[in-house]
DNA sequence: CTTTCGATGATCT
DNA sequence: GATCATCGAAAGG
C-alpha cells in the first residue's frame, strides 16, 4: 500500500515527513525523495526567522510553491512553502534517489556515483537543473512534478545539518536505510 | 573510513 | 564586515 502526496496546508514537519517517498521531478529529471529538514516559522535556524527580505520572499508565499535560494554564493536549494500561510515556514530537499533522467543528471553532476549525484541540497538542484527562475513558482507539472510513495515509507530522523542556531531540534527525515544521503543521520 | 579546510559571492546588518 | 540551510578535495586514522 503506497502513501499519500503531502498536505502543504499543514505544518513544515509534518510537510517534511510525508515528503519521505514521493518523487519530485524537474520536466521529468529527478527521483525519491529521502532526506528533508522542516524550517518553521519562529526557528532561529530558519531564513524567515528575521521577516521579509529580498532573497526569502518566496518563503511566505502561498503553501504549495517552491522557495529556492542560493547558499554560499554558489549553490541553489530548492524548498517547498507550506503553512502557516504568510509566517515563512518551508522543507528544504536535501537528497534524492535518482530514478528518472539518470543520464542528464550526470552530465548536469560531472559525475556518474549515483549515490553521489543527488545527495546534498546543493547536489539536487544542480542535478535537476533549478535555479532563480523557479523561486516562487508552482509545485504543478509539466515543470514541477510531485509523485507519491509507491510503498510504505520508514523514517529516520536526527538533527538539521550545517545550522548554528537551533541545533537541537530533531527536523531532519530521511528514509530509513537509504544509500542516498547527504550524511549519516541519528537513529531514532 | 572520518575530519578539516578553502572556495565563493550573495545577502543582510 | 560577518555570516552562510554547501561542496569537494585533501589530509589523517
Amino acid at each position: 500500500m503506497g502513501g499519500a502526496l503531502p498536505n502543504f496546508e499543514l505544518g513544515p514537519v509534518e510537510v517534511a515527513r510525508s515528503l519521505i517517498g514521493c518523487t519530485l521531478l524537474i520536466h521529468d529529471v529527478g527521483g525519491r525523495i529521502v532526506e528533508t529538514e522542516a524550517y518553521d516559522f519562529n526557528d532561529e535556524a530558519s531564513h524567515s526567522f528575521r521577516g521579509v527580505t529580498p532573497r526569502n520572499k518566496a518563503m511566505f508565499g502561498p503553501p504549495g510553491t517552491a522557495y529556492v535560494y542560493l547558499s554560499y554564493g554558489l549553490h541553489w536549494c530548492f524548498n517547498f512553502v507550506c503553512r502557516p500561510v504568510g509566517q515563512g515556514a518551508a522543507v528544504l530537499v536535501r537528497a534524492l534517489e535518482p530514478t528518472d533522467g539518470v543520464a542528464t543528471m550526470e552530465i548536469r553532476r560531472g559525475t556518474t556515483d549515483l549515490r553521489r549525484l543527488c545527495a546534498g541540497p546543493g547536489c539536487v538542484a544542480q542535478a535537476l537543473g533549478l535555479d532563480r527562475s523557479f523561486d516562487g513558482a508552482v509545485i504543478q507539472p509539466p515543470a514541477i512534478e510531485l509523485l507519491p510513495p509507491r510503498m510504505e515509507v520508514e523514517l529516520s530522523i536526527g538533527r538539521r545539518v550545517g545550522i548554528s542556531k537551533a541545533v537541537e531540534q530533531p527536523w531532519r527525515f530521511a528514509l530509513k536505510d537509504s544509500r542516498f544521503l547527504s550524511r549519516r543521520i541519528a537513529l531514532v
